[in-house]
RNA sequence: CCGCGCUUAGCUCAGCCCGGCAGAGCAGCCGACUGUAGAUCGGCUUGUCCCCCGUUCAAAUCGGGGAGUGCGGACCA
């Protein structure tokens, strides 16, 4: 693979790159790059779609490592009590090697870390109240005011949370650190603080966050925002024939999103294509090879909401069926990690 | 250790002073309008009023005790 393809299929379907300059220059060796997720709430579509890039990464040779951030879950206001990180931890881990292997790529090929196996170390204890003491609160407030839960009397642990993550970063040996667009305050703190204490400035890759299913952000709180990679056939067309969608409207559109950066990518995978079956009346069935043909059609109202929500959710179902799967072995996994929904 | 505030619907809170059928906004649900959803309009649901004891014909409301949470003070040899 010649070096513009590699850097296309690392790149594509981003938000952000930070630097693209640095990035091309790390693309001559053999990067690690890594990408962090608190076990807090269930998993969703929107886990999947930067989950499904790890499959780019691999393809582009990357060495890919992620990070169940069992201690970040707890740090932010905890939003998992420390006594269900374990069972959390275990339901992330099988989730995302799920996800991997639905987007057609080898689970056995990432490396899969828990934070509390290097986040206890006494070297890394000592390097984290070294930046305590020489970063300031508001340094810290800022960086994580996109993740960290947001309260009128914020918990000591949201602020060093923004430093434990940094300190990943160096302690994980990662060249480029990835994650949601969300992240990107933490890791413009870590591209300032960690050459102060003799580690390199991570390159990032950001994801853009998808939009909620009713418009307006995806949020964790309220339940029929997002899919989850767990959810029933029944549940998955539910939340999507539910979902806000306006005609010709491309703009917090999270069917649209779904296709572009979930659906479409693993459909170009198999080499298969989005076909939509649609009565007479309406023009009849239509096959779309990408999804930019799909959304020029959409944009200019050739094709309608309720054909492609139809369709969409059918694709999207089968997109997760084999997580579905993975779980309906292991009940355990999920009634342990999530007792008070699946008690 | 001491003082003060707060705790009421899923969420944000009003009601408490001065006891008399537990409320509002938002969210949610159901209809109407849309070839989807949303918006709009119409309708509807929701409670351990933090807990215990007492006063009273009657307690979210008054008195006593306690819990949780937050803020402040004090201590600083």
């Amino acid at each position: 693979m010649d070096a513009e393809e590699r850097y296309r299929l690392v790149a594509r379907n981003t938000a952000e790159v930070v630097t693209e300059e640095e990035l091309r220059e790390l693309l001559d060796a053999d990067p690690t790059i890594y990408i962090g997720y608190a076990p807090t709430g269930e998993m969703h579509i929107g886990h999947f779609t930067t989950i499904r890039k790890l499959a780019d990464f691999l393809q582009a040779g990357l060495d890919v490592k992620v990070l169940v951030a069992d201690l970040h879950a707890h740090l932010d206001d905890e939003k998992s009590p420390f006594s269900l990180l374990d069972a959390r931890s275990a339901y992330y881990r099988a989730a995302i090697e799920g996800m991997v292997e639905a987007a057609g790529a080898d689970p056995e090929q990432i490396e899969f870390v828990q934070g509390r196996e290097f986040e206890l170390t006494s070297e890394y204890a000592l390097d984290l109240l070294r930046m305590a003491a020489d970063t300031t609160v508001s340094r810290v407030t800022r960086a994580g005011s996109e993740v960290v839960r947001q309260s009128e009397n914020p918990k000591l642990g949201g602020l060093v949370y923004p430093l434990l993550q940094s300190l990943d970063v160096a302690a994980l040996d990662a060249d480029i650190a990835y994650g949601g667009i969300d992240q990107r305050g933490i890791y413009m703190l870590s591209r300032e603080v960690l050459p102060e204490h003799g580690y390199d400035a991570p390159v990032c890759l950001f994801a853009p966050l998808l939009s909620g299913l009713s418009g307006g952000k995806m949020s964790a709180s309220e339940a029929g925002s997002g899919v989850n990679v767990t959810d029933p056939s029944e549940r998955v067309h539910e939340k999507i024939t539910d979902a806000y969608c306006p005609q010709g409207e491309v703009e917090n559109n999270g069917v649209l999103e779904y296709l572009r950066y979930l659906v479409f990518p693993i459909l170009d995978e198999r080499d298969e294509p989005f076909v939509i079956e649609r009565p007479e009346e309406y023009g009849g069935d239509v096959t779309y090879w990408s999804y930019d043909d799909l959304e020029a059609d959409f944009v200019a109202e050739d094709l309608h909401p309720q054909d492609l929500k139809a369709t969409a959710a059918s694709y999207i179902d089968e997109a997760i069926t084999p997580i579905r799967e993975r779980f309906a072995d292991r009940p355990a996994l999920l009634r342990e990690a999530y007792p008070e929904t699946y008690a």
